[in-house]
DNA sequence: CCATTTCTACGATTTTGTTCGTAAGCAATT
DNA sequence: AATTGCTTACGAACAAAATCGTAGAAATGG
């Protein structure tokens, strides 16, 4: 099993890392270019937070050429996975059901993904 | 309807939260006993980060003896609400559908919650 | 009635996260 | 060669959150 690393990335750097597991791979101009549409920090603002993510590991670089290319070191994945883990322990007693209620209870999914829903839980159903 | 307050606590604001949910009622001191059974923080922290939250409307407390009696001031069910929603945005895309497969997929409920699931998006089905 | 404990208040410090200014290197263009 | 523009590095300022120490008031109980 891979060793799932215990990194918390702030809110600030799971915005940074958004743009990086949709691109897959960029430099910090990019990255800034599409933050910058909705947020306005300056361009050294994000360089900065990148080099600290570099730091910590969260996110790995290419600095062969002048410009560093850079692209995320944890899985969007584990990610989502160890943060909804952490909000069903603090907020929903352990209780993943609770979540899911108050999720499609306040956000209702459209009927295709009601069905994709379903299925998955006919799958559970018969484990 | 009523005005929803748009209070974001803190990750410790929350640990606290959660005492005075479960309890409906507690003091500071009953409150820092619980807490510290998982963490360990000094009394007066406790203290500071309840009064914090009394400034900020978060809870409740009534002052009429030495000991102060702290209640939430902000439901749980809305405050659910709104982690999730903001989860759910940075998240997952704006997609709950994402966040209820990964929630399902990770911590599989047991069969009765299955059903209550099941009957609810049965339910969202025929709308 | 004095000592001890328990409480609140509150300022100070520490820690963590965010933002920015400035310097220096490098490349392209004039 | 000088200018311009883009890059990284990095320290410093700033902001928000968390922690703690100390003081003083109130209750407790010998």
């Amino acid at each position: 099993m891979a060793v799932s690393k215990n990194v918390k990335p702030t809110e600030s750097e799971l915005e940074i890392l958004r743009v990086l597991w949709d691109k897959g791979t960029a430099t910090v101009r990019e990255v800034h270019e599409i933050l910058s549409e909705h947020k306005d920090a300056g361009y050294t603002t994000t360089l900065k937070l990148m080099q600290i993510m570099f730091e910590k590991g969260i996110v790995k670089r290419d600095d062969s050429s002048k410009t560093h290319i850079y692209r995320a070191n944890i899985s969007r994945e584990s990610t989502q996975q160890q943060i909804v883990g952490k909000m069903i322990n603090s907020l929903f007693g352990g209780s993943s059901t609770q979540l899911v209620m108050q999720a499609l209870g306040n956000h209702a999914p459209n009927k295709s993904e009601l069905e994709e829903i379903q299925k998955l839980l006919d799958n559970l159903k018969k484990q």
